[in-house]
Order: C-alpha cells, then sequence, then structure tokens
DNA sequence: TCTTTACCATACTCTACCGTATGGAACGAT
DNA sequence: ATCGTTCCATACGGTAGAGTATGGTAAAGA
C-alpha cells in the first residue's frame, strides 16, 4: 500500500464514528443513488475494509436507516431555518423555489431518493417529507386568504411543480437552462402560482 | 415440472420471439422497475431458460436498447392518436393531463424509467421523450396565443407538473386521491395552468 | 431419410455483493 | 506489565445475476 489515503477524510482523526459512515452514505447517495451505498464500496473510499463497518453496525439496512434519519433532521431544519423567518407569505414561496440552488447535496440526496420510492425504507420518508414541505406551502396560501380546499389544491400544485423540475435537472445532468433562463423561468412560475403579484 | 405453465402468455405458439422478451421485459419496468429487467427472472415468467435468451439477443444491453425503443416508438404514436385529433389547443392540453388515467402500462412505463435517469440508455431516451411531448404542449400554448418565450416557460411548468404528479403518485402507491379529489384538483389544475378559459 | 437450422436446456465460470469468524494492534485502566 | 475494550484487517462462505459452452430436439427442406 502506499502511504496515499489522505484527502479522503478531512478530520484524519485516526478513528472512525458511526456518524462518519452515515455521512459517507449520504454522499454516495447523492453521487450515484442509494443503490451504490454497498459497504465494500463505502470502505474502500474511506480507506478502510468491511472490518470497521460491521463494527458500527449490525447490517447495511442499518446504515441506511440512520443516515436517512439524519438526512430527514437535516432537512427539516434547513426547512424551517429558511422559511421559519419570512413572515410574508409570498416571500416564503419564493424563497423556497430558490432553495433549489443553495443547499445543493440535500437537493441531491433528495434527488436520488425520488428515484426509490418503491424501496421500503425510504417510502415513508419520502412520504413523511413532502407532507412536511406541503403543509409549510399549505400554511402560507392559507396566510395569503385562500379556503382551505383551494390551498391545498395550490399546494399540491406547486410541490408538484417543483418536483417536476428536479427531474427534468436530473435527465440532462448539464442544466440546460442558462442562469439568465433559471431566473426568467423561475419569475414566470412564481406569478402563474402565487397570484395577487 | 408440472404441467402448469400456461396463462403466462397468451399466444402459446410454442417458439418465442425477440419481440415477445421485448414485452416481457417492458412489464417487467412497469412492475418492478428497469433494475429487475433479469435475463433468468424473465426467462422464469415465460416458461423458459436463459438458453433462450441468449439465442434472441446478444446481451442484456441489448434488450434494453430494443424495448426502450418499442416503448418509445409506442409513445409517439399514442401522442399523436390522442392529441393529434383535436384541433382546439386548450382541448388539447386538458387531453394530456387526462392521459394519466388510460394508457396504464405507458405511463407505469414512463414512471419507473424517470426513477433510472442516470442510466445511460434511459437518460437520452427521456430527454426525446420529454422534448417531443414538451414540444407538443408549446405548440397548443403558441396556437392560443402566447409569444415564444411565454409558451415555452408555460410549457415547461406544465410538463413539470405532470412529472411531479407522477412521483406523488408513486411515493404512495395506493392513490391518496380520491377520484372526486382528482377531479376537483385537476380542474384546479387546468384553471391555473391554462388562462382564457 | 438425412441433414440443417431454429430454438431451447443444462451446466458451467465470473463478478459483485452481504455477512461472519477470527485475529491483531493501539490504548487506557488496574 | 497485564488485561480488557475499541477499532480494524483478513479470510471465508453464501447468493444473485451476467455471460459462455455445449448439447438436445423438433420441424423444414434436400
Amino acid at each position: 500500500m502506499f502511504v496515499a489515503q489522505a484527502a479522503t477524510k478531512k478530520k484524519d482523526r485516526s478513528t472512525l464514528s458511526a456518524g462518519d459512515w452515515e455521512q459517507q452514505a449520504l454522499e454516495m447517495i447523492a453521487e450515484k443513488g442509494i443503490r451504490a451505498v454497498a459497504v465494500e464500496a463505502l470502505a474502500r473510499r474511506m480507506g478502510v475494509t468491511k472490518g470497521s463497518f460491521y463494527w458500527h453496525f449490525p447490517n447495511r439496512d442499518s446504515l441506511l436507516e440512520q443516515s436517512l434519519l439524519r438526512w430527514e433532521k437535516h432537512d427539516a431544519a434547513n426547512l424551517q431555518a429558511s422559511l421559519g423567518a419570512i413572515t410574508d407569505p409570498r416571500g416564503r414561496l419564493r424563497s423556497f423555489f430558490r432553495r433549489t440552488g443553495r443547499e445543493k447535496l440535500t437537493h441531491q440526496v433528495y434527488s436520488a431518493l425520488c428515484s426509490a420510492a418503491d424501496h421500503p425504507q425510504v417510502e415513508p420518508l419520502l412520504e413523511r417529507v413532502a407532507e412536511r414541505r406541503m403543509q409549510h406551502i399549505n400554511d402560507a396560501f392559507r396566510e395569503i386568504g385562500f379556503d382551505a380546499s383551494e390551498a391545498s389544491h395550490r399546494a399540491r400544485l406547486t410541490y408538484s411543480a417543483y418536483l417536476g423540475f428536479l427531474q427534468l435537472q436530473k435527465q440532462h445532468q448539464a442544466p440546460i437552462l442558462s442562469s439568465g433562463e433559471f431566473e426568467a423561468y423561475m419569475t414566470h412560475v412564481i406569478a402563474t402560482l402565487i397570484p395577487g403579484h
């Protein structure tokens, strides 16, 4: 073996934690999807062997479970932090759409998870996350003044537009939209979905 | 082995064709995704062994290629048949949305393919299909009277809403929307995305 | 009838995983 | 200094699936 094993971890504190594995798993999900979360592949990437993994986790499913929970908490906190402070409901909706650009990793993970909606461990998670996010959007529309039914429909449509945009992004990984086109499109979306200019 | 091998194929003409394999592969994609297209699994389902498969195809990739091409042709024909006859552009757009209910298999395949957008054989296909469909929508908006830029934005948003709806459908496979709620939502979507009532 | 061709079965190899068993090094506590 | 705990390496067994090699059979043509 060469000495070259650095540049894989930042904190090279000679010993690994379960959290390190979870983080690495999430990065793997973002890059190549949940199926690529293979024990030996992760081990190689971290410069160790499976022996390490099976000390921290009983099996692969357990790693997935913990990683997904970690992501869900992180995402809920993100949502609260980026939208909770904005009082204007229209501003909250605008901010929601623009989140796609920032928080790259989180969105890549979400996008990858959407591609595994049939997975038994992913499906309930997706349901919870979509529910939570749509609830936020729904609240904003209610504050604007729509009744329950109207707000519910608008929230669903808004979130669908968001999901569909993620899907289109994934298809041509080179974002087919320039930043100018993106802004123009965003303006149109906001004008169409959030009435009252 | 028991004699029970019937009920798997309709036309039990003792010998199989490449087309039979392609069709079976598409049904498998619709049910369990592209990853489930495994040679031996398909062979079991068709009551034969791999020996048959490798006579008709050089490898698994070839089967996928042919199956996807077959699906793409079928989908393009469907699009033309169901939308080409409608002269009113607004009626075309409405019809597009309602296509989700009919043509079950085609949509299930498309939904499954969207979950494999990173697949090298799927990605260009998805791009072509999305392009073709958005072009249809774009044309309809142009006919209504929007300029190029506006029509383009509306087409993108409309298709995104469609994609997002597919994704939401997949998450809770028991369609959380009753048929009445679905109709109400559809009405709202059409009213929001297709102006000029 | 005999042979060819189309179609399929059987029996391998090879690779990529998951998981287990076990041993070993570092390190703090006694 | 010895011992137990923590963390990891190595070696093994097991499964699923792709692809190959080869042989068998039935029907069509010569």
